[in-house]
DNA sequence: TAATTAAGCGTCTTTTTTACGCTTAATATT
DNA sequence: AATATTAAGCGTAAAAAAGACGCTTAATTA
């Protein structure tokens, strides 16, 4: 039996969540849209198999990806018995290499303007934005989506395309600080509004602590 | 490749949290305590598989079970190259055959009692707690474990077991009743005390149509 | 008849969530 | 130079949910 994995690989650019997709390199459906995905070689890891094929793709060498799944349907692919490790991978949309994304002919599409893909891959997009929604509840994965520097308003705009709707910025503000794991820098984002917002820092290290003494983190 | 599946055989019996296990069928660690597991055939759906020696080693047709993950490690069992889809599953302790049970060798193990199992077993069954545990807040996956009727202080003997901490009874009584998915039977249960509790039943109508209106559930 | 005990009901307090009014810091306009 | 504009940011009051805990009830047993 074959086993493979696919990545939804999800970005934030722009104020939108996109998801990057290729065009299928092998099979009866060759050169439709496609997850990034690869089959899972003898020797490796799953784990492994996803962040070879992730690098490939964007370049990067640690991406940011939790298992979201196996999908295992006998009739789910009709040229192999193939099983999928599905995960979701997120992705700082100004740090992946263009040229290597061009150069495999994959593509960052709007959410809402994704093509149909092959398989049972739009499943798998459909169950990865479940899932993100509610890990992004329990756990700052959010960060993951955002440049090292970012603002409130950029992290709002993040929560609101994953959630799907709008916050209340000074509700949002008040749990976010709350949480204690946001380090204030002594700089100004100035590109969204003349008063220009400031820049914070994801602190890691604040987040394990709190972690470890049993917090129960929601955003 | 192989593919395997793995049920966490979850029951829930005189008050607490029981495992079902049973002997290794193959391979180098034959006769190891193991989770309840067999490989994916070529020409079945994972699900199925996880359905099929459900089945051959309980004797219930229609278990109900969740995926959990794929453990899929290049090294993580000695043998073969084998991926294993690790899979939750939840019982009415007093449905099953026992006979079959027996005749497998399997045996029901109160949590902490269970002993080392191979390959990553052990790590599925930590896994397991932990996504039951977030599971049992969100969706009422707890009424898997009891009998079809049942009582209050039964269902939050089974929530205690879950979350291993003690639950406040009048709190809990209020955050169950508020859902409204519980329906009052005129019967009593007097195993457990002179005065005899109420037997409810759950509601799956209820249940499905506050779903369907975007409700939130929390236990 | 009284004692005992799990089952069940109610109330007050604290915490969290939600809603929304207002100020501030900068730029753009007159 | 004064004024208008606007995203960013601060605060407060009301509503809802969670938590703590005292007391009654229905049956059995002593």
């Amino acid at each position: 039996m074959y086993v493979a994995t696919d990545c939804i690989v999800f970005g934030f650019d722009n104020g939108e969540l996109k998801l990057l997709i290729f065009p299928r390199r092998i099979g009866p459906n060759q050169g439709e849209w496609s997850l990034i995905g690869s089959f899972v070689e003898l020797n490796e890891d799953v784990d492994q198999a996803a962040l070879r094929i992730l690098q490939e793709i964007t370049g990067l060498e640690d991406v940011f990806f939790k298992q979201l799944g196996a999908y295992g349907k006998a009739d789910r692919d009709p040229g192999y018995r193939c099983i999928s490790i599905a995960q979701y991978a997120l992705i700082r949309i100004g740090e992946y290499d263009k040229e290597l994304v061009e150069k495999h002919g994959a593509y960052w599409y709007k959410l809402d303007e994704v093509p149909p893909l092959v398989l049972d891959h739009d499943q798998m997009v459909q169950d990865a934005l479940v899932e993100l929604r509610n890990k992004a509840r329990h756990q700052p994965i959010g960060f993951e989506l955002l440049p090292e520097k970012f603002t409130i308003p950029q992290l709002q705009s993040l929560y609101e395309s994953i959630y799907q709707r709008e916050l209340d910025s000074r509700n949002f503000r008040r749990k976010v600080f709350s949480l204690g794991v946001l380090n204030k820098l002594n700089e100004k984002d100035k590109s969204t509004s003349k008063k220009g917002a400031w820049l914070y820092r994801f602190n890691h290290e604040n987040y394990q602590n709190l972690l470890q003494s049993g917090y129960n983190f929601e955003i």
